[in-house]
DNA sequence: TCTTTTACATACACATGTGCATGATTAAAT
DNA sequence: ATTTAATCATGCACATGTGTATGTAAAAGA
């Protein structure tokens, strides 16, 4: 094969990205060789092992270059107002499913942290991205909660944080679920009940 | 090594599923070799072999020796009386909940469920014996909403399915979060208050 | 134009895992 | 007491994957 141009190395280098990110998802991280992700992209192990370092490398980098809807979130947060806290959490957790409903790379992404692959040791960056992320958000919208409780839009006897994290499962469970059989239930018109059922549970 | 007699045989079989239970839960299922698990169990693979065909033998031996809180929750809301459905639905989830986290062999089983196998095809054992049990518990679970609903305990306008997946999708996010890091939360104690959340909230 | 470097392809060495066949010893059956 | 069969241990063949070293042709740089 002949020496490329420089934009055909970084459009090899994305179609190496995006093999690996239909294989993942499809047959799992570990079931998945390099070169099987190689070929699905048109090229050898070597191209792989020039843009890459290895499996874990190829992961990092498969996993940057999507703003994931933790990500958003947290953004959209930061710039919220001082009213209507608790509307305005509601709207951005329904955000959060309608982008896994919607796009396809992004419920790709989603579905390999969820299910295909294995949460090993604390090195995985798989893992850190998942859980990093997690936490930094889950503390923002801790902050939202409190500003809640603070302007009365809900009981002084509410925890913050209890409140965060029973909402962040309820996400987490319907995206997991939904992920594990897609033709089990619409994730976007049950979910958005489920958000209004618990956020209205909330004592006042 | 010599020969042991057919009791003997049986404790051998059952360190092996020992041994094999705390590897995967703890470093993955792909992650460990049948080598590794002859080891911890003191024996050689050859044990392994006479015991179990290969590794997803070895899984579905494994799944099949407890008793999940999935299946225990089916059987005993068969048992369910008429009055107080939906707190019958909220002590049965709460003690999902509790077993998960009081009993370190569900606890295990759990942890290789949600975080360390990788759901590649509909074949794999531990993938059928999630959804399965998932699937048939969530229509018993719908049966008794329908119940709560006809009984005027929450309205008419609440649609049963919708109430079960987002409650189960709450327990399971509940359980995959505070598996992720057990120090981040107490489950028991957060999972409950989330529960009773959820319930009220659903419209009367 | 000449040199250097990039972007891969090719090939090799090495490690690891699996499945099975075979062997050895003794409990269990007759 | 003899035979059978179970319970493992041992060893081999085979496949698969990884990482790297090397080769090569063209683009980039001087």
């Amino acid at each position: 094969m002949v020496r490329r141009t420089k934009e055909d190395a970084m459009e090899t280098r994305s179609k190496l990205l995006d093999a690996a990110e239909a294989l993942f998802s499809e047959k799992g991280v570990t079931q998945t060789s390099m070169m099987q992700v190689a070929e699905k992209a048109g090229v050898t192990r070597g191209a792989i092992y020039h843009h890459f370092e290895n499996k874990m490398d190829l992961i990092e980098s498969l996993m940057g270059r999507v703003k994931l809807p933790i990500d958003e979130m947290r953004e959209q947060i930061s710039e919220t107002s001082e009213f209507e806290i608790l509307e305005e959490i509601k709207a951005r957790s329904k955000e959060f499913l309608a982008r896994v409903q919607n796009e396809p790379q992004v419920q790709s992404l989603a579905s390999i942290l969820l299910h295909k692959c294995e949460y090993i040791d604390e090195v995985n960056p798989i893992k850190l991205r998942h859980v990093s992320g997690r936490n930094e958000c889950i503390n923002d919208v801790e902050g939202l909660f409190q500003k809640a409780i603070d302007a009365g839009e809900i009981a002084q006897s509410v925890n913050a944080r209890t409140a965060v994290i029973g909402l962040f499962s309820l996400v987490d469970g319907l995206i997991y679920n939904w992920l594990l059989a897609p033709d089990f239930f619409p994730l976007v018109e049950y979910g958005n009940t489920a958000i209004d059922t618990y956020v209205k549970g909330l004592p006042r």
